[in-house]
DNA sequence: CCTACCCATGACATGGCTGTCAAGATTGCG
DNA sequence: CGCAATCTTGACAGCCATGTCATGGGTAGG
């Protein structure tokens, strides 16, 4: 082993170190390293055996001073759920290592009073340098962000955006036809009698999600209303969602929740109240987060490819030409557990 | 609104400009902007006005290519749980905010074979210029990496960890006596049968919690053993475990998991097996994470402030003095919620 | 009133890399 | 074989802060 280093106790070699024992110019170590056009096979490897022998690895401050890049993704989020934050999360790292780019997260609260929140998320984003953004949902239909963002000049890409599709590229899935194949199943399964979990009213996908399956439901031929009732996207919210839709005169038997969360929740809300799942109700949930299989029965639910969405997003972002704008439709589908089943007569 | 910024077209503003605009030299903005003493009142007054009005911020990058600062912070992580992981990176997030920090994530991904997960830690590490890590478990207890980072000379500091206290500073609680207060909670309402799940052997922590546990019923008075099962920190483990366990001879009348995720695999075992919680048997889990509310009944459990933990190793990292080694303990305590009770007869 | 010293401030070099431009080497073609 | 065009390489300035050292004014003590 090389303990390699050269002078100075920084412990870290420079490209100058690389040059002079590769008996090469800076500049050349630099062309190499950046992958640049117009370098001799024979030079190309005799750099490359010196950053070798130095184990050398360049400086990112400097790089990111002297050039326009900072090597460098910012990932913005506001979540309230760990699973689907982490899923992304991953999949946005994973994409930054192969790039040879860092992942520097930062986390906003939108529980502060809105005109706190903005004054955080503007300063966020101003102060910080780096070459893009990723952005997480419900941040994406943030228009306050989304102006001040493209007013700026500043990169990003928008993981599962539910509007202003023009602005940027952005991944996702088709929420709207996922939820219908939701209905499609529960239809088929012989439901008629449905109740549908929304998410907050300040995501729109949820949106999107309930009108997928509405719409679906009344093509598929039903011809009474679906219950229908917030569930806030988290477990206690379907708690109460659930709670609430027990307690109607009509108990359905099919629950749509449009997050695996809130159907984790009326999960809960049926046990307790003696309601089986899914003997007497059948549930299911969107996302196949971590919860879909950490309830019993395991949820009949929706999946969705969240870390390649990450990956995705961030791919998007470090391309270097620009990609086109719009919405990236990656592929989901249903999967098909033991929450639901056909009703009892 | 001003719109700040002169000249090339960066739409940043250096220190040169605010120099300028307050009519003093270089160096006095930067004394100013890192509180160095000798500055007098009024230079300091009009440099910070300078400041706002350009809405000036410092560059990273340059900062830390002249000082000895990069302002940043890592957290490494390689924990297979996304909720207990969020949780620290919230807090270790908060406490680098507070101190004009940014925070970098690395993930290492355990799963790998030993040796390429050796080579991807230390590749990570050694070319990651940062101001300090901060570790969470298992890594906070991985000797190859601990000698390296204490051999490189790199800052550390732990969330956890279960051995090694004198190489650096750690924070974390007392799970053996944590342990012990579950221990008293069952043992106070009658029960006398147990069995307790164990946590994945890498993970030491998980070691302590079931010395404490054991140890304090024997003190007690249990005259017989406790019922020992691997559930290795997952709901899926923790199916298992439960199914092992309702299988054997005695059903114990008390289970506890060393941490939430397998407890909710066990009462989903339970529930699955026809075996009523906390009627027939209780459940007792360790973390208070998002999961004790996200079962039902809710989990009976320990609370330990994760977030705190995160924000408080982070702030060891930040302190210019030198903290000292050795565990700095926060405070645990036992939830009590639904999933335990007394034993029938 | 002078020396000694401290405080406030500034000038300037420096950090590691990239961008620009120019020079030398090579190739192509009439 | 000569000249233009092209490819390969290098010299050098500059990115934006910080660290070091020098300077000038002020205060204290003799």
């Amino acid at each position: 082993m090389n303990l390699a280093s050269t002078a100075r106790g920084t412990g870290h070699s420079t490209m100058e170190d690389v040059a002079q024992l590769a008996g090469v110019s800076l500049k050349s170590v630099s062309r190499v390293i950046n992958a640049e056009p117009h370098v001799s096979v024979k030079l190309r490897a005799k750099v490359e055996s010196a950053i070798a022998e130095l184990n050398y690895v360049p400086d990112t401050a400097a790089r990111s001073l002297a050039g326009s890049r900072t090597f460098i993704i910012g990932l913005l989020f506001d979540n309230p759920s760990p699973n689907y934050t982490m899923n992304i999360q991953k999949g946005v790292y994973e994409a930054c290592r192969a790039n040879q780019y860092h992942l520097r997260i930062d986390n906003v609260d939108s529980t502060a009073p809105r005109e706190e929140f903005e004054a955080q998320l503007l300063a966020l984003v101003r102060n910080s340098r780096c070459d893009g953004f990723v952005l997480t949902p419900p941040l994406t239909d943030d228009l306050v962000l989304l102006d001040f963002l493209d007013q700026s000049g500043i990169r990003y890409t928008r993981i599962a955006p539910a509007s202003e599709h023009g602005r940027s590229p952005g991944v996702g899935i088709d929420d709207y036809e996922a939820s219908a194949s939701v209905a499609e199943h529960l239809w088929a399964l012989g439901h008629r009698r449905y109740a549908i979990v929304r998410g907050p009213e300040s995501h729109l996908a949820g949106a999107r999600r309930r009108d997928g399956f509405v719409d679906a439901l009344h093509k598929l031929g039903l011809d009474q209303p679906v219950i229908e009732v917030d569930g806030g996207f988290s477990f206690e919210g379907g708690i109460h969602a659930g709670t609430e839709i027990i307690g109607s005169d009509k108990l359905p038997t099919a629950i749509f929740a449009t997050n695996d969360d809130s159907a984790a929740g009326i999960m809960a809300a049926c046990s307790q109240a003696g309601v089986r799942v899914p003997q007497d109700v059948s549930v299911c949930g969107f996302d196949d987060s971590w919860v879909a299989r950490s309830v019993w029965p395991y949820l009949t639910t929706v999946y969705q490819p969240i870390e390649e969405m990450g990956r995705a997003a961030a791919s998007l972002l470090l391309r270097r030409d620009e990609p086109e704008n719009g919405l990236h439709r990656l592929d989901f589908h249903l999967v098909v557990r033991d929450s639901t089943a056909p009703p009892r007569s």
